[in-house]
DNA sequence: ACCGTTGATGATATCGATAACAATCGCTGT
DNA sequence: ACAGCGATTGTTATCGATATCATCAACGGT
């Protein structure tokens, strides 16, 4: 544990002051090529590693941005911390990443660890948070983006689209091609946010076309899984047969309930049609593949990585980028 | 952005010493329960967030365990990453997650940026590094846990299995039920290390029943997707249409492997049948069930964050913790 | 009443880098 | 040869917390 090695150690071995190794660990700065070489040499003989949290501290720069998701294990947000990655990249800058398991008091938490550590700015996703949350994160004095919604009230900026409304695209589609006992399968809680507003979308929707809403499914808790959409759907084929379509919070539910249909040898979408959301890539993949919603996840994460830029170089009003998803047509529904 | 609320600041305000602040804010240490109270509400009323670069810095502690895996967008990776997770937080350690994209250079930058920031250890995923993230890592005085392999000559501590004895255990089962015209969908490239592992293994196991290894089929770049599997499965039904079995690099091409096979109109397993690797949820949903071998991806992170708990508590002789993969027979081949 | 002990709090130095400013070097033009 | 200027390097103070040691009050046993 003889870390011990320090600048100071590396500048008397390449015979500079500390003040000359400091820069020739950073791009910018000037430093003679050859006096730089000498330092790389001396450090890498000496096994020397910057220490960051030193840096960090004096300069007042973390070079980081906290990422908060609800679930690790979801390519949608997968891709959008991708997109993160690869916008805050060119900048030197360097995702952290936290996930919560789709739990409001966890987010608090992580918000709170997250901003002891001082990012540069913080990505939070949806747009519901606990008062304590909002409160933390409106005194950060940094850069907040809100994702994957698209609140009235945002804390700051902005990256996202409304799952109500996009839900109502699905079931207005589905309308359009002649369904009318459409049924909806989600979580039984509210701690998927985003889920939450699809049902309501759902609900809205089916309103607005005169259809009743008698079909709700609750498919358990969040995450809602494969398992939890082919269980739906048999509780769903068992209670109510006459259903004519089924629109699932996302496509692994809408999955599972493929393969439960499968399972029993209802033919999709001859005995009933169904439909996903997030543009997973099973949805392409599976047959027949999933009538689904792109959300765009890589463009969220894109975007918001573009506006964290933008406000770090020349802050200035909170911005609200609106994304469109858009809806995917598979063969789990008809099409006319 | 007048982020200068400072320990010292409420200090003042609540008529103490930055000294019993500090204490305060630490969970062990001896304040007064009315004299933290105070602090506390002096702290909320002020705005106050803790600066644990600072902290950091002084304590030389920074209470966070880095860990490398390849793709965010696995779950086999999520699950491991929530095992060390919940594992480590009862000891108040963070998790630092970065991911390479299946890319050994980058691992070696990733090694290096987390090592800058001095975790209290730091997990990687697999058995094979380039030399300088080898030479990096046993310098580093940490400890190090590689995972998902199980390799002859570790850096320091291990929690895995072999990649090749268990593709091994897939083949004798395979061939145990009466296949022998055995094809392998895995990666053209070694990126993905653990698949590489995979296809060796085939090729041992099916030499050594005195097989052919006639039928590799490169299915692309890592990481390995639904898609790959499912084109991969078209040239393999077009070019050898004879196969009796194929066994897949993971799960999510095993299933797109299953869904082109359903999109020709074959019967799995009557006309080919189908395994997969890695127990991904889609494998007991699907229809049929993929057989499959369930690496106890979660197993692996729990595992991992005992060893990090342990030798932290006490340091000692680098372990070996060995996974029992476990094969699940599916509906995608037959049994006997 | 004395001394030792425990519990609570304070004063000071310090972790390892960088900001800010100072100093020097090397070259150009005249 | 020398002033002038940019490029390169050095000196000193500092970021915001904690380690360490010191101090002081309260208390109990003899």
């Amino acid at each position: 544990m003889q870390r011990s090695i320090r600048m100071k150690d590396v500048a008397r071995a390449a015979g500079v002051s500390v003040m000359t190794v400091s820069r020739a660990f950073r791009a910018d700065s000037s430093v003679k090529s050859n006096t730089r070489a000498r330092i790389m040499k001396a450090a890498d003989d000496l096994g020397y590693v910057f220490d960051s949290t030193a840096a960090s501290l004096r300069s007042q720069r973390t070079d980081f941005v906290a990422v908060i998701i609800p679930s690790l294990n979801n390519a949608n947000f997968a891709e959008t911390v991708g997109g993160l990655s690869d916008g805050l990249a060119e900048s030197g800058l360097q995702v952290l990443l936290g996930y919560t398991g789709y739990d409001i008091a966890a987010e608090e938490r992580l918000v709170e660890q997250m901003l002891r550590r001082r990012p540069e700015a913080i990505v939070v996703t949806g747009g519901r948070h606990s008062d304590r949350t909002i409160r933390l994160l409106r005194a950060a004095g940094i850069p907040v983006v809100e994702t994957w919604d698209l609140p009235d009230d945002p804390i700051d900026h902005v990256v996202g689209f409304s799952n109500a409304a996009t839900t109502q695209v699905m079931v207005d589609h589905l309308v359009g091609v002649g369904y009318r006992r459409i049924a909806f399968i989600g979580g039984d809680r509210d701690g998927d946010t985003r889920g939450a507003d699809r049902r309501r979308g759902f609900l809205a929707a089916m309103a607005s076309h005169g259809l009743p809403v008698d079909r709700l499914v609750g498919a358990g808790d969040p995450p809602i899984s494969m398992q939890h959409g082919a269980d739906a759907m048999a509780r769903l084929l068992d209670g109510l047969p006459e259903t004519e379509a089924v629109i699932c919070v996302s496509d692994l539910s809408a999955f599972g309930a493929l393969a439960e249909c499968q399972r029993r040898g209802l033919d999709v979408p001859g005995d009933i049609a169904i439909a996903g959301f997030g543009a997973y890539e099973i949805a392409g993949v599976c047959h027949p593949t999933l009538t689904t919603i792109d959300p765009q996840s890589r463009r969220i994460g894109a975007r918001a990585a573009e506006v964290i830029l933008g406000v770090l170089d020349a802050p200035g009003a909170p911005r609200r980028i609106a994304i469109d998803p858009r809806l995917i047509p598979g063969g789990t529904t008809r099409n006319a």
